[in-house]
DNA sequence: TAGGCATTGGAATGGCGTTCCACCTAGTTT
DNA sequence: AAACTAGGTGGAACGCCATTCCAATGCCTA
């Protein structure tokens, strides 16, 4: 028979590991952005070719959502407590919007990762305060959905307009000073809002901006919960269920590929 | 001196268009999928070559955007307004949800567009019923961006979940189940909250729990407007200003492109 | 020390976005 | 009506990329 006793699946000299590409990998990103992170650049600074990458990682995705979560889970470790669930959610949306700001391509990689992996880290974050402030189970799912996609969402949004400032060789101001010009010249009639905001925009403070959105939505998490309290309910759904017929059956499937499991 | 008649600019058989281009392109966009969209695929299906394409449409990126934000713009026409500024935030935010989801491609084509286009028209409709509601202008762009990107960013999450199951050739049931077991062999230390809902994600209902998440977030609004009538405050900026030092001077300009001016 | 096999790395592959340029044609000029 | 011309057209070609393949390597086990 084979051998059988496996320690150490092989550890040759400095040898590639997983943990090294994913720092290399890291470490382009950082510098080259997400353009910059080829398996031939990568191999080049691993001293190695592409083909032994191969061994490590399943495929550029792999790579990709496994660079993010190191970021993720960094982000996190270093993430501190408050002394609230509130203060602790936003000392969490404060770190991830600069951890997004610093590595923009999180951003685009957050939605390329497969359900699990970074998403999760946040998620879990989030319902536990979330469930610190005892807002009841059927509501938990909605509460922290909301949480996160803002977070991301207003994250990326503003790491996707650092990227598009750079790659025009403009600075914030006179970036923000373009974006509101354009804003500008769009019809009056059609477009009062988006040309209301567009003179402000300039002026406006990212961070502060980011947080009042998390300040109202766990404006709305208390005022249903003041509710909730007030009316003594269970609350369960909380949902009015208005036009809640789907209109397809759902996904149905066709092209089959590989891919990891699940 | 040459030609300065060009009432048409040339008008050749059933020529190209960009018109033209961008409806084979959502055509194969939602047959084919987003890898399904090439230029070959395209050329072919117009009936010309890859270099007839670039005439009227300046890259890939441009494409894609395009292809968005017609069915933003179609999504959004035939979207109904309700008699308040919540059922119409509402209904808005339902037909995208279900646009996007007959659509998956959307998702991503929003995240790589590049700052107007196809967002600005969400924008703009969210907006509006925000100044309806009286919320004061300091607070509107926190209030919108809370909204839209937590429409677009569950809309896109949903989509992704659903083009992740057509790949593995799981139905929803089956794909929700496998993500359910997936969360349940965490670490129940680590992992507390996304174990405790893991249990309850194959009988969720994606369309509830979404606008459960929209109505939390107007909630969130409603209760800033009462507080600040009852206090009578001017309200403009509604930001408590806690850690809000940026730890980076911003983005600086390195490498530089060519691209249609922003 | 000898053998075996997982790891390695570089060459090869197929496909993509994009560019290039010879051709063609509609509209203008003579 | 015939020649001209500018610009749209389309197919070939380019460079780059992720991914695969396989011969060579060197560590572990026996």
């Amino acid at each position: 028979m084979m051998a059988r006793t496996k320690r150490n699946p092989v550890q040759r000299r400095e040898s590639l590991s997983r943990k090294r590409i994913i720092e290399a990998s890291v470490e382009i990103l950082d510098s080259s952005g997400e353009d910059g992170l080829t398996f031939s650049a990568l191999s080049k600074r691993l001293a190695t070719g592409p083909g032994a990458i191969y061994g490590h990682i399943a495929n550029k995705n792999d790579l990709l959502t496994t660079a993010c979560d190191a970021i993720v889970a960094r982000t996190m470790k270093d993430c501190e407590f408050g002394a609230t669930p509130h203060a602790t959610i936003r000392a969490l949306a404060l770190s991830m919007f600069d951890a997004i700001d610093a590595h923009p391509w999180i951003g685009s990689a957050l939605i390329r990762a497969e359900l699990h992996s970074p998403m999760v880290r946040v998620q879990e974050l989030i319902g536990q305060q979330i469930r610190a402030l005892r807002v009841p189970k059927g509501r938990q799912w909605a509460t922290v959905s909301a949480l996160m996609n803002y977070i991301l969402g207003v994250g990326g949004q503003n790491a996707a307009n650092g990227q598009l400032a750079r790659k025009r060789n403009l600075n914030r101001l006179d970036f923000l000073q373009a974006v509101s010009n354009i804003w500008l010249q769009l019809e009056s009639t059609e477009y009062p809002f988006t040309r209301s905001v567009a003179s402000q925009l300039p002026a406006h403070n990212e961070r502060a901006d980011f947080l009042a959105g998390v300040d109202l939505i766990l404006s709305g998490v208390d005022a249903l919960q003041q509710r909730r309290r007030s009316q003594n309910l269970a609350g369960e759904t909380g949902v009015t269920a208005t036009q809640l017929e789907s209109k397809r059956p759902y996904y149905r499937g066709s092209r089959p590929r590989k891919g990891p499991g699940l």
